[in-house]
DNA sequence: CGCCCTCTTGATCTCCTTCAATGACAGTGG
DNA sequence: CCACTGTCATTGAAGGAGATCAAGAGGGCG
């Protein structure tokens, strides 16, 4: 059994020590993927979720014409393929963009855990909001933005999801995707995210060396960006507290 | 108190005769809005979410710079409001498109259904995920197609909706859209969508009478568009059978 | 050493925007 | 009943952001 990165939780909602407990040890062994190995196919069945105990992986929607999508950019502590749970067949590929480790939590286990602490329940709907609330404003970005915007918002985000888990030095971090990875997050061709990387360099914003890149002026960036950060609301007042439930 | 259309429901889980009795009777009494009366404007706090119960609502987000992006095109029977139950303040503004009756559903009040009722915050939380994908599926198109192609998600997409409601006939509905709001969700301007529709029109592919649509072969359409729509799982195994909960 | 992947840059093309003008239509006040 | 106003659809012309095509350079790894 992995441990389970709870930090994404403890932000947001006093968890009693028994569901601590029992969402540290919600999911199967953890589970060794390639970088760009599949970890769950799209048109699959949906027999689970997965939580992703270390290393980086992408959600991406696949287009009939051939182009894929993706979705979202998964960290450390992250929960993958939920959106699925509604659905016959897998909505998205999830693939490991590096190296990663993951744990998959069948869908039966899950109904125990929801039968067991209703509570949870609440939470992990909680947890998907905030996941709409993030491909809203992607949407809006997207339909509202220009290629270096977006990249300036996605760099951000970035940054301020790495810090929760604390790997994040001066707003410096490791950013393992590839140019044409990064096109495919934004909409844009590898070619167009390499002259706007270049042009933030040139104007001093980031620094690159290998796969670091270094934000030096967040202050400059988070103006450029088309949305600011939204405010969570912890422990949120339709949520039933500990014990109610 | 005013019947809320449960179709959506239905469609998707077995209710127990109580659960469907306490969501019918969740909302207070309806409030009439006016065309393009606001109903929840975004950065208020967030008391409540809301039922639509007739007529058309939009919920968009506000850009710093003043642009706004639609983020869904709301019809009777849905759920409006819902993401911003995460946040201090709402992140997106809801306006009624045409004259509507809508129904708010105060948190504490929600709170109280979860309590009573946990299963139905699994329902909820189903809910949540099916939009959660189709705003992958936005994205996914946003990023990847052309303007005809997701000029012709969005009709299919209303079509599709519209029809579990009973209000398309023949391919035939009411689309009280003008060609800016329409740009405002596409991320296109109103005169690339006057051509777009146009262009459609001379294909044959629809016929427009004042806001009276025809999707005349619904076949092709199909084709024409980025994503195919999605199979939903009718009462899923991670959800708790009523009486189980 | 040689291969493949990724980054980089230039030249050209195109889809969509921007700007501008016109007409149809509904509401409104005289 | 008609001028007046605002909204919406429509169309043309010009401009620009980003795509496409093509080629070279650097680097990790068999």
């Amino acid at each position: 059994m992995q441990e389970f990165p709870l930090t994404r939780f403890d932000d947001l909602v006093t968890l009693s020590p028994a569901e601590a407990e029992v969402l540290r040890s919600l999911g199967k062994d953890a589970v060794l993927y390639r970088r760009n190995a599949v970890i769950r196919r799209d048109r699959e069945p949906v027999g689970a979720i997965y939580m992703l105990l270390e290393g980086w992986a992408s959600s991406a929607i696949r287009l009939p014409n051939g182009q894929r999508q993706i979705i979202k950019v998964h960290i450390p502590g992250d929960m993958m393929g939920t959106p699925s749970m509604a659905l016959e067949t897998a909505a998205d590929t999830l693939t490991a963009i590096t190296e990663c480790r993951v744990s998959a939590v069948p869908l039966t286990r899950l109904r125990e855990l929801l039968v067991a602490y209703p509570r949870l329940g609440g939470v992990l709907f909680l947890f998907v909001q905030i996941e709409r609330i993030a491909l809203m404003d992607i949407v809006a970005s997207m339909g509202k933005s220009s290629a270096r915007e977006r990249l300036v918002r996605l760099l951000l985000d970035l940054h301020d999801r790495l810090s929760t888990i604390g790997v994040v030095a001066d707003g410096t971090f490791d950013l393992p995707l590839t140019q044409e990875q990064i096109g495919d997050v934004l909409g844009l061709t590898s070619v167009h995210v390499n002259r706007t990387m270049r042009l933030l360099e040139r104007e001093g914003l980031v620094v690159r060396e290998g796969h670091r890149i270094v934000l030096c002026d967040l202050a400059a960036l988070r103006q450029i960006s088309p949305l600011p950060p939204r405010r969570l609301r912890a422990d949120p007042p339709w949520l039933p507290q500990p014990g109610e439930l």
